[in-house]
DNA sequence: CTTTAATCGTTACAAATTTCACGATTTAAC
DNA sequence: GTTAAATCGTGAAATTTGTAACGATTAAAG
């Protein structure tokens, strides 16, 4: 199987977000024309991406909906399970624990911490909220892989130290400022401002 | 001046924020080899999206930080001032009214609307709140021109509906599903799973 | 005043990504 | 069973995006 570019993963993540909500209208079958009107992008990206899964479509049928979730997923998310640890349980920290994540089966949110006094010991979707100085010995217990950011941008790099030390492999930074992380370390960061403006450019005369 | 990508957009949008937080730091000069280094980028990237602004830096010294910011605010947001609306007063949309925002100045969040009865009347962070009701009204009140979907899924399309009713040019939307619009609307789509799945993907052998 | 070292800006090149074109396959109609 | 219509899958072309190479410019040192 040949190398897979992000683009096409995050698009084939879009995928499997969009045969989900399909799947709960009782649609088994869709084409690539029909994906394309839903998603905005067009029905050759649509089954180029999806060719890097193998065959799976039936010509003048389109794709069985529930095949194609599986073999996307299992293309995607290879891993059993991948268990996770956000930090700052604010409004921020609060929605993504509430957040209607993909595949819930195999992402877990396995503990989540935060500097205020108030909130540890409190339970937010299922989850754990422990105090900030718990956290080394926590993320070590739990063998979680990857960190979330969602802490106020002032104290986003102590938290990527602490991550980073407790051997986290990844992390996904909400907070507006670039980490800095050993060489190796992989982080996402995910502005909430820029993403906006760049809509905002968007739709400017240019 | 020629035509310019969103990408290039959309790092500019994080230069902006690099040199805001150098000139909290005092530092006047920078060198594309150090915004190099804090955004993970390269010098050459860099100075090649910088030119699109015209020549601005000087050999051997580098960018005059102040100046660069203020020919990439003009060039990236070239109106005085542009209002925005949001939708949904959750915890994601409490948030987003709590977020750092590049240039508050002219990026203004003019109204929330929420349906839920409890938050009417109330004000976050200096934003007023307004029964979802209200929306058409206060929109063309308002002389809003983009919105912010910060609702849950089932309710989004709803929400967008009303929103391209109103006559907003362009939405951002945090809710996990396709929107339908009109063809000329801008729609920028931020799913914190797929931000975040692409973050695990890219950890993963391959 | 000349040389040196750092850094910019730009042109040419390479790589990645998307789009196009079209043959292959399958169902359904006749 | 033949034909027609829809749809898939893919190799090649076109476009976009990023990288490398390098001359030009500037400040500082000698």
């Amino acid at each position: 199987m040949k190398r897979i570019s992000g683009r096409t993963i995050t698009r084939a993540l879009l995928y499997i977000r969009t045969l989900e909500g399909l799947l709960k209208n009782k649609k088994d079958f869709v084409s690539s024309g029909e994906l394309a009107r839903i998603t905005g992008l067009t029905d050759v990206q649509i089954r180029k991406d999806i060719s890097s899964v193998g065959p799976v479509g039936t010509p003048r049928v389109g794709y069985d909906v529930r095949e194609l979730r599986n073999k996307l997923e299992n293309f995607v998310l290879q891993k059993k399970e991948i268990r996770v640890v956000l930090f700052g349980v604010g409004n921020l920290g609060t929605a993504i624990l509430k957040y209607p994540w993909i595949r819930k089966g195999k992402l877990k949110i396995v503990a989540a911490f935060d500097a205020s006094g108030t909130k540890a010991g409190k339970t937010v979707n299922g989850v754990s909220v422990y105090a900030a100085e718990k956290a080394p010995e926590v993320i070590k217990k739990s063998k979680a892989e990857l960190g979330i950011v969602a802490v106020p941008e002032d104290c986003a790099q102590d938290v990527a130290d602490i991550m980073a030390k407790a051997g986290l492999q990844g992390i996904a930074n909400f907070a507006p400022v670039s980490l800095k992380v050993p060489k190796h370390g992989v982080v996402r960061n995910i502005d909430l401002s820029i993403e906006f403006l760049s809509l905002f450019c968007d739709t400017q005369v240019r």
